[in-house]
DNA sequence: CATGATTTAATTGTATGCAACGTAATGCGA
DNA sequence: TCGCATTACGTTGCATACAATTAAATCATG
């Protein structure tokens, strides 16, 4: 809907660049590194951001917003763990989940609750709501993988190199890679 | 290791779930599809925000979050253009563009100002200062590659799917794909 | 056993994102 | 030309994200 194509008569600010040979045109400069085009992580943040706006109304019905959904995912499986673990599975921190946590925990999807063996872990489970909820999401995977326009073996690739990716930059430390 | 627990419970309310087999261990159930694990949107994500993190060191040098800094590649290229296209460009509303574009004024990076011939556009516009300020950009983009660590097929390959899926998924309609 | 170092959450402050709404400026048809 | 539909931004409200700091509980050591 929204995003049109190259609206009409906006001559004005389209800003015929001034400059003299600078980089206009078609020919290459210094600068081309620092072309949008040419970025490989603005892509991946662009699409990340459309998809999980394919998921808002799907998940609506389940009153979760997708980070909610996400930390329900994790909790399906798991059904009992503490933040530090949901955090790292879900790449988030305690500043994020804290929030999240407590909304669930309102909306009656879990339960929170401070280990008695080390009182310093705060356990999340699932509650028996929680996993009726499950039930109800079983239509979304399938749902959102009907919006991607990828063949399967695209979706392979990407799915793999993306899981290289985590991997390999997991915790923090250089990547090492190259271009 | 919190795990395990077994609810018992469940067998009442999940009447056809997989009889007894349960989820756990390594049997598949129709659960499956609601796996972190089996998700694409996930890795993206999680992708894009670790990318974005790598990113941060380097931008503060240049006194930039990420999102002031793909502002500003556009404006790079584009020297002068309104909110509106600013925001087709990086799949952003005025809603977020805004406060971004008034902090990048506020330190001198660009211009906002109103078109005379249509008064509600306003122009962004890229200062002198702006443009210095790509040259200390220039080993951004180096730096952020080598962070990565794909092989060159790799990256090549991963761009090319997430372009088809933002050309595809552009403007909102169903993407049509499969599984 | 006393204490400082660690660990785990929660809190605070800053910066997005985005839907929904508000407002001014334009475009357009009767 | 009048008045309504559109358009382009800005604002508001809500929900993340995350760095940095705080607070409480444990751990490790001398």
């Amino acid at each position: 809907m929204t995003r049109k194509r190259k609206t009409d008569g906006e001559k004005e600010t389209i800003s015929r660049s001034a400059a003299s040979a600078e980089d206009s045109s078609a020919q290459s400069s210094k600068y081309d590194c620092l072309k949008l085009s040419h970025q490989l992580c603005f892509p991946l943040y662009a699409v990340s951001k459309e998809i999980i706006r394919r998921y808002k109304p799907l998940l609506e019905a389940l009153d979760l917003t997708y980070t909610q959904y996400i930390a329900m995912m994790v909790m399906w499986e798991a059904r009992e763990l503490n933040v530090k673990e949901l955090g790292r599975c879900l790449y988030l921190d305690s500043g994020t989940l804290t929030p999240v946590l407590k909304k669930l925990e309102h909306k009656g999807y879990i339960t929170r609750r401070r280990s008695k063996v080390d009182e310093r872990n705060l356990i999340v489970a699932v509650t028996e709501k929680g996993m009726e909820l499950r039930e109800q999401a079983l239509s979304v995977p399938a749902e959102m993988s009907c919006a991607l326009p990828l063949t399967h073996e695209e979706t392979m690739t990407l799915y793999k190199i993306l899981h290289k990716m985590l991997d390999t930059m997991e915790g923090d430390g250089q990547g090492g890679g190259q271009a």
